[in-house]
DNA sequence: GGTCTGACTAGGT
DNA sequence: AACCTAGCCAGAC
């Protein structure tokens, strides 16, 4: 694993609970503006890393197309165990919801 | 080593 | 607010 995969990993264990943070926003604190996608990728090949994926969302707000569906709705299931809200069509409000780093 | 794919995003329409 | 497009770059082949 090299290191900007650390690194990410590291950022996504600064989540607080209750808090969800963008796959853009991790790339930008990861070092890597502009490379949301490596983000996402970072996590699809850490399975069995111990990391709140879950609190990954986004620019929208929305739990993103996952290749398994039914990880989506694990993750739909987590946030809200963490007391974060979903509006009717899925959305969270991420004025509200997203961790703010260093503020 | 060229091409294609995709847990994405910002900007324009 | 929804849709489209170009840019992005590590993996898979």
């Amino acid at each position: 694993m090299n290191r900007t995969y650390q690194q990410i990993y590291q950022i996504i264990r600064n989540i607080p609970r209750g808090k969800v943070a963008t796959y853009g926003q991790i790339a930008a604190l990861a070092g890597i503006p502009g490379s949301a996608r490596q983000v996402g990728y970072a996590l699809h090949s850490s399975r069995g890393e111990n990391l709140p994926w879950y609190r990954v969302i986004n620019a929208r707000g929305e739990i993103s197309v996952l290749p398994d569906p039914q990880v989506a709705d694990l993750q739909h299931q987590l946030l809200t165990a963490e007391g974060i809200l979903f509006d009717h069509r899925g959305r969270i409000n991420l004025s509200r919801f997203q961790w703010q780093p260093s503020k």
